[in-house]
DNA sequence: CGCATGTTTCGATCTTAATCGAAACATTAG
DNA sequence: CTAATGTTTCGATTAAGATCGAAACATGCG
């Protein structure tokens, strides 16, 4: 009688009102700190504090401390997607996404994620990649280069075979905490941002994480991989986004 | 302020351990009358129809009247996604360590989820799928079929350009209940179960959702997929699953 | 060092809802 | 019809937990 409880002590969890109102608010992928929470919520710090931890020892979020600020985030996508399931349900309209940030937005499309590339066109080309089959799911969180992948990256001048694997193996997802999706790591990706940089394809300016595609780069990743570029900030952009998330399913 | 409570009320009522025991009941897809329900839950009557009625009022159960019976199920496909995320987030609890049951046993190594494939076996094939680079992520829950995908089920009689996509596309993940893990769905994966079977991979004994594996199928997986068949009910396999069990991810 | 701010802990109060006994209601069997 | 079974309603009890005030803890600022 006791494996189940498992489903109703994580329900319990999403079933007070001020902390299903700090996880929706935290489903922008984003940490804030304790304080917006609650404010948020509308209930006292003191109170926040109890959920907070509670969701925490759940496992529903994880915690980042800077200062004496906490930055609380969600734990990984499958809470986000829980989320999603149960706004669905039931007769309450989907959720809505909020204005964009202008100044985050150019982090958010691509940024340097340690060495490789991250941010809605590093989940855009690793996906990309995944479709032409240039890359395959591996054991866990690993990738492996399939034979027309070995090619591929080889046209590219990056030798797959000479690339010396990690702890991981030669390629592995990273999550993208800004796209809530996975990007590629390990030393594929190390060596592709770099090879991408050397063939012109994006600019790193400095003293910056953000990274620029060229007008060369983006010509390259529609001929090599069928990606193009994404009208950004445009009405049809905020269009499609608003939409696709209203419908979780 | 007020669209978040939808979550929260759609939560609380999973939150109560003997709901959460009764929807874990009726995941197989069955009706069951209200008084099994409520001895499975471990509550009285006069609890469990209190119970029945708030599950009914949410929107999470249908119910249908034969006789002095009353036959309570899961209100659609969505409730179960919704109990199937429930379960798959926290820190991957301890699976039940209960008396080995063999038709559960049998029924997790195998079976049908809808009409395609699930299980050990169908998360397992899935993955030797995405190993070999027959099938690609997509979209958010979406498979897509490489280059190398559309060749290889053309050899095992399926013309995957001549299959109707449904809404999410030709195929989707749909997340395994007892593996945890996601298999193939979609209209792929309901013609990719036809065609086993109509090829003597699989077969399907009649009034149980159960799948067995003939011996020539067992032998078309390790040459297609090169996935080999587990050693099921032995010390070894029984040694292996609970040391992987013992380590959830 | 002293003060302001952000966060957590402790303790007490109070609301919510889960539970079951008793009884009513509904249906079938004899 | 009467009895038996399955299910729901009503009412009272009881346990769980959400809330906030007060105070402690941690960190940054002047």
């Amino acid at each position: 009688m006791n494996p189940q409880p498992a489903i109703a002590s994580a329900a319990a969890l999403i079933a007070d009102p001020a902390r299903a109102a700090m996880l929706i608010m935290l489903v922008d992928g984003r940490a804030h700190p304790a304080g917006e929470l609650a404010y948020g919520a509308g209930v006292s710090a003191q109170t926040a504090s109890s959920h907070l931890a509670k969701l925490l020892d759940g496992g529903l979020l994880s915690v980042e401390r800077d200062g004496r600020h906490r930055y609380y985030r969600l734990a990984g996508p499958r809470v986000v997607s829980l989320l999603e399931h149960l706004a669905s349900v039931g007769p309450g309209e989907p959720m809505r996404r909020r204005a964009p940030n202008r100044a985050l937005e150019r982090l958010r499309f691509a940024r340097c994620c340690y060495d490789h590339l991250a941010g809605s066109l590093g989940v855009g080309i690793t996906k990309a990649m995944l479709r032409h089959g240039y890359l395959a799911q591996g054991e866990g969180k690993a990738l492996v280069v399939p034979p027309a992948g070995v090619e591929w990256f080889g046209h590219l001048g990056l030798d797959v075979d000479r690339i010396t694997p990690g702890r991981h193996g030669i390629a592995c997802q990273c999550l993208d905490w800004t796209e809530r999706e996975h990007h590629l790591a390990g030393p594929l990706g190390t060596h592709f941002l770099e090879r991408a940089c050397d063939l012109g394809w994006f600019a790193r300016p400095p003293s910056t994480r953000a990274v620029d595609v060229t007008p060369k780069g983006w010509h390259a990743l529609k001929a090599h991989l069928d990606f193009e570029r994404p009208n950004i900030g445009t009405k049809s952009d905020l269009f499609n986004r608003g939409f696709r998330l209203g419908h979780p399913r």
